[in-house]
DNA sequence: CGGTTTTGACCGGCGC
DNA sequence: GCGCCGGTCAAAACCG
């Protein structure tokens, strides 16, 4: 690959302008409603319906499925009908990856620890990992069969908690609430709460 | 010098 | 039982 490192690629974290998730929803809502999904939970063959023929133009909040928390330790094949899954949270951008970052990467560093091919879609997806401390957030970011201008990314290790009083709602959770006193952490649970 | 990217290899689970 | 596949790790190289 000529381009090693040094080229960094887009994805990186940036000082976006949207540093509250409510901002970014309400950014979502009003300013790109047509730009980009947001889904929580495991409706990864839903997303991919959606890559691979368009995009719905509406915005919407991450959903969580009732009990699919905890992992089911499975990864290749599928979750083989195991009833916990471990909760994700799909983010479907178009034409815009700075979108993709401004809504979760606010203020988070990722680094790249794999890529890789995946079966029924030839652009590489790549796997990046939060750096910042008590971070056990990791994303998967990969570009739509069809529509390269189409970017997903499903964030995994973090959860969804509504309830502000909890914060948490597993290990990841638990790991923000140990770096509370870091703005920047509090800050990505608050960009995965709606 | 530290942090990050890149790439190949390895591991574990699932389906047949 | 075997093969396939996705995900992760680790070493090397590079840039600021």
């Amino acid at each position: 690959m000529p381009l090693r490192a040094g080229s960094r690629p887009v994805l990186r974290n940036t000082s976006s302008g949207c540093a509250a998730a409510a901002a970014c929803a309400d950014q979502y809502s009003a300013a790109t409603p047509d730009n980009s999904s947001v889904t929580f939970g495991d409706d990864e063959a839903d997303n991919e319906s959606h890559s691979s023929e368009g995009y719905e133009p509406e915005a919407k909040c991450w959903k969580e499925d009732a009990d699919n928390e905890g992992s089911s330790g499975g990864m290749g094949g599928g979750a083989g009908g195991k009833p916990v899954r471990k909760p994700r949270l799909v983010v479907h951008t178009l034409s815009d990856i700075d979108i993709n970052i401004d809504i979760l990467d606010a203020g988070f560093r990722w680094r790249k620890y794999g890529q890789k091919v995946v079966k029924g879609n030839p652009n590489p997806r790549s796997y990046y990992k939060c750096t910042t401390v008590g971070c056990p957030v990791r994303k998967h970011v990969e570009r739509a069969l069809h529509d390269t201008r189409a970017v997903i990314t499903t964030y995994a290790g973090a959860v969804v908690q509504r309830d502000p009083a909890v914060g948490s709602a597993n290990g990841a959770g638990a790991a923000f609430q140990r770096t509370k006193d870091k703005p920047r952490d509090d800050l990505f649970v608050e960009s995965l709460l709606c």
